[in-house]
DNA sequence: AGCCTTTGACCAGCG
DNA sequence: TCGCTGGTCAAAGGC
């Protein structure tokens, strides 16, 4: 477990284990290939580095998802309930708020594990809109009284912003929101580049009530339907593991689906720099409240271990197809030591969380001609 | 009318 | 104690 003894102020995290995702892809038809969707989030402390870290592999794509831009719900939620949602997993114990580092030049991710009570578990991760997604987000600095322009990634959630800020250490304005909910305290910070783009999402508490279903958002949402089509089985595992199963997953999201049809959606897809063996994009949209959420996690990764003694924590570095900038960190299992000291050193001495682009996953990006940003997972609030 | 964003002021924590 | 900083409040105005 990671201990955060460089930081007194910032909690530990505790996870119970996470269901095997190798079965879960099983028990959807899916072989899992050399990829891991989303594991454990522990955070940006025992971030990438060189140091720390030593790349296993690296393999190339593995597209698990893929989201049109033009999606706008910002929120790829792995339902609190489905048991069998490898996100779905329990977290009785904490409450762990995570950002993902995330992204992006043009899109970003956000994953959060979110603590509810044992009626409620949830695992959320999100996905914010690209900046082809992301017309209302622009349009904050084009039309500045606009609200629609200013609106928070929609996470299923209703969010009234109450403040905003210039933050040190940061280029970029943070903006703060409350839920809407009644008696719900949960606010989130989030900080946007001069472009819209969202930078970095901070959740903060949980929600003692049950995402709106009718609101103004959400039907905005449902009414940019996307093409649903089920993808047979056979043929996701051709493809290269194609997450997404309206049986499976579609028990957690309500609505899960896979579609071919990109509708004539600008994917993004990056001139000749992208490992996308696809011929054919196909997406997991995801809906109702999420609508037309689609998204391509991943189209190349690499694999690196901890390099501590004894310590099994593997990170997965993944750049995203639907933008060859985005790269999305994923941790897998827990550390059992301390952070290196140099690695404490380091951390302090610089904004945490705001991490730069680390040699190593540079490399791997070599021949992109722009650097990717990284999402930084980050714990925000544990409630035992 | 209600809900939202904007934004300057205020407050609290910290060094 | 003071200054800095992040977070919040609340009035004003827009939709």
């Amino acid at each position: 477990m990671p201990t955060d003894s460089h930081s007194p102020a910032r909690p530990t995290i505790t996870l119970p284990p996470r269901p095997s995702l190798e079965s879960f892809l099983s028990s959807v038809g899916i072989s899992p290939g050399p990829m891991t969707l989303v594991s454990s989030f522990f955070a940006d402390d025992y971030s990438p580095s060189p140091s720390s870290f030593s790349q296993l592999l690296s393999v190339t794509p593995s597209p698990l998802f893929t989201v049109p831009p033009g999606f706008s719900p910002s929120a790829f939620l792995f339902s609190p309930t489905h048991p069998q949602s490898p996100f779905g997993m329990s977290h009785q114990q904490a409450l762990a708020q995570v950002t993902t580092e995330a992204v992006i030049a043009q899109s970003q991710g956000q994953m959060q594990i979110d603590e509810d009570d044992a009626s409620e578990k949830n695992v959320e991760v999100s996905m914010f809109e690209t900046s082809h997604m992301s017309n209302n987000a622009d349009k904050k600095y084009q039309q500045p009284s606009s609200v629609v322009a200013d609106k928070p990634a929609d996470d299923g959630y209703n969010w009234r912003k109450y403040g905003q800020k210039q933050v040190k250490g940061s280029e970029f304005p943070r903006s703060y929101y409350k839920c809407t909910h009644l008696s719900c305290n949960v606010k989130k910070k989030v900080e946007r580049a001069i472009d819209g783009h969202i930078t970095e999402i901070i959740y903060k508490g949980q929600h003692n009530h049950e995402k709106p279903h009718s609101n103004k958002r959400n039907k905005d949402n449902n009414d940019s339907n996307e093409s649903v089509s089920i993808q047979p089985k056979s043929e996701l595992s051709s493809q290269g593991c194609w997450v997404g199963n309206s049986d499976s997953f579609g028990k957690g999201f309500s609505d899960c689906s896979i579609s071919e049809d990109l509708g004539g959606v600008d994917m993004r897809e990056e001139e000749g720099d992208d490992v996308e063996p696809n011929p054919k994009r196909r997406q997991v949209s995801v809906s109702p409240f999420l609508s037309s959420f689609k998204m391509q996690v991943s189209s190349y990764m690499s694999y690196y271990k901890c390099t501590s003694a004894g310590c099994n924590v593997r990170k997965h570095i993944e750049r995203a197809s639907m933008d060859p900038k985005a790269v999305i960190t994923t941790y897998e299992g827990k550390h059992n030591h301390d952070v290196p000291a140099s690695r404490k050193s380091s951390h302090n001495s610089s904004k945490p969380h705001k991490a730069v682009p680390e040699k190593q996953s540079d490399m791997d990006f070599e021949n992109s001609n722009q650097r990717p940003i990284h999402l930084s997972l980050k714990e925000e609030q544990i409630i035992v």
